[in-house]
DNA sequence: AAGCTTTGCGCAAAGCTTTGCGGAGAAAAA
DNA sequence: TTTTTCTCCGCAAAGCTTTGCGCAAAGCTT
């Protein structure tokens, strides 16, 4: 139980005064004598008196939080979102608070309301794998709410968004596992109804149509992103009566687990198996061999989501789509073939 | 610009009744006439009312908000801990506001005053690296606000703590480098001001010490944590005369660092150094050779962080060490010297 | 039928801030 | 000296909620 802060009535008593004149003062209103505003600010400053967020919240209805939801919190990948987020946030005198929906639909639903019911100013959010549906955004967009959407998006005509350019990137990797000698390419895609899988199947077949390789149904493996079923999906390539001989991961865990699971049968990379991830991670030039992937600007994502939840916080303007580019990082894991 | 909320004055009005009234309808008062209530109750609930948190905390004088400080945001030790500390928040109805301090002393301050402002209801941190006085804790002490320190501690006869134990591990994970024929035990350790650089630098001395080893002084090497110093720290073991054939890096980001140097120096883990670490990273499995390290309840120790918390919040009790168990996980990189 | 107890609801204050308006006193103008 | 104009400050309301107290009408007792 801490004692109630020091506030204007606080000050308005120590200094004999009224209330509204001790914050007039505070504020250099010309009303108030230069000696008065004089004597208030230095009992201010001494008292160390800061002004009540929860009264001025009330009354400019504004609380100067926006609320996060992430799919995960323990993943380099949404930390560094986060952190960027962060960092614009502060710099405009906002905070965050950041809920986990655990890649659940339900949780999303719950996070969302529960944010909603702290009053944030605005969401920024990456959707849930579960979430296929997408009316629970009606309330917040009817509203007038701040909502903005990043990597795993939906409704992008109605809200701001901000994601990388998938499609690209994954022809990109298709056509880099061609060029290092590779026929038989796999993809370990993630769930079906994220765009982001969309997306970067999209590029996948595109980067084989571009490479005269013809699509083989065999070679798409979904997942829904974690090890465990990466593993699998892994498991289900290589013991393919024609196993591929390079596999592109959906993500960094993808990449990772499938990187696992290679070593573990025996095989070599990028010997046998060439492999390439999607992520930014640190670790990617830990592992032996170092991964091959996709820079994703994490970082410089959650900072674009946040000035996009600004824009829209200022005064309503048209969702803007912003695409950011990634880039090919290649490494070891997707040397030429043996 | 987002509209006005539903209140009470709202819903009083809807029903021609006063907003006393329907404060009293919602919370079931028996002042109430139970037609009245039901009606009340289901206007309330066509209209999604929920009370406004900014009244209630004006009234009750708390915002059930936490604030969190950690030196680092994109790090699966802090990712997770904060984790840990969201999940027991929810249970109770808290919401956490994280700030990083970024390893810096001064920006720690301003975490910290920048949460105090918000008016949270407690601080739940880890030290920066920088942190070598302890005064800016006074006015909160002296406020009863509660705080609780995580890992990196001080104070800790005024201020609740969990740690884990520390100095227990470093003695493990030094005699177990002696169980697998070490001699030459080398120490990247972390700054010198913090509780875990001393309590893991005690315990690698006691474990020399049981072992029957000197302890030589050019073996134990300071660290900032960093991927950078750490590399540094590994070129300067290296390049002893007697160079180390063991390294305990004080925790996952020196041991990855440590692990990437050693192998471009062509040097074979653990044929010619062996390595352990102090983390709980997933990618200690993916890395070649597995590492060898000490599992850090990271998880469980975010939740005690904020039960310690929990506890300050409803009565000032006395405050508590909790210290975390760590098991030593033996992989790859501590095998048998070759 | 007169007095008493319930029953059911509203008033107002407190918590903190900002801001339009009104008012008292002093200085300036007539 | 009287009127006007500043100068400097306080009152009160609004934003939302809870809660002690007061009050009216209805029901009850005798």
């Amino acid at each position: 139980m801490s004692k109630r802060p020091v506030s204007l009535k606080t000050l308005a008593q120590a200094l004999n005064v009224s209330i509204s004149t001790v914050s007039r003062a505070l504020r250099n209103h010309p009303d108030i004598g230069p000696e008065l505003t004089q004597r208030v600010q230095q009992l201010a400053q001494e008292l160390h008196y800061s002004p009540n967020p929860l009264a001025m919240g009330l009354l400019k209805n504004a609380t100067r939080i926006i609320g996060v939801i992430v799919p995960a919190l323990v993943t380099h990948f949404f930390a560094s979102i986060i952190s960027g987020i962060e960092s614009v946030a502060i710099e405009h005198g906002y905070y965050i608070v950041i809920r986990s929906s655990d890649e659940s639909f339900e949780k999303e639903q719950e996070c969302l309301s529960n944010l909603l019911q702290l009053r944030v100013e605005g969401i920024i959010m990456c959707l849930s794998q579960e979430t296929r549906t997408y009316a629970h955004f009606d309330a917040l967009l009817a509203a007038g709410t701040p909502l903005v959407f990043f990597d795993r998006v939906c409704r992008s005509n109605e809200v701001p968004t901000v994601v990388v350019d998938n499609q690209a990137a994954a022809c990109r990797i298709t056509r880099h596992f061609v060029a290092q000698g590779r026929r038989r390419i796999a993809h370990i895609a993630g769930p079906p109804a994220l765009n982001i899988s969309q997306e970067r199947v999209a590029g996948y077949r595109e980067g084989l149509a571009a490479e005269g390789l013809a699509f083989d149904a065999q070679l798409l493996v979904p997942s829904d992103l974690s090890a465990e079923s990466a593993t699998a999906a892994t498991q289900l390539l290589l013991a393919l009566p024609q196993p591929p001989d390079a596999i592109f991961g959906v993500n960094d865990t993808t990449a990772f687990a499938a990187m696992k699971e290679i070593k573990r049968q025996g095989l070599r990379i990028p010997a046998d198996v060439a492999l390439v991830g999607f992520t930014d991670e640190y670790h990617a030039t830990v592992v032996e061999p170092m991964l091959t992937s996709v820079m994703h600007p994490t970082f410089e994502m959650g900072r674009t989501a946040a000035l996009l939840f600004l824009e829209q916080a200022q005064g309503q303007v048209p969702p803007r789509q912003v695409v950011l580019a990634t880039q090919l990082v290649v490494r070891e894991s997707s040397g030429q073939k043996s």
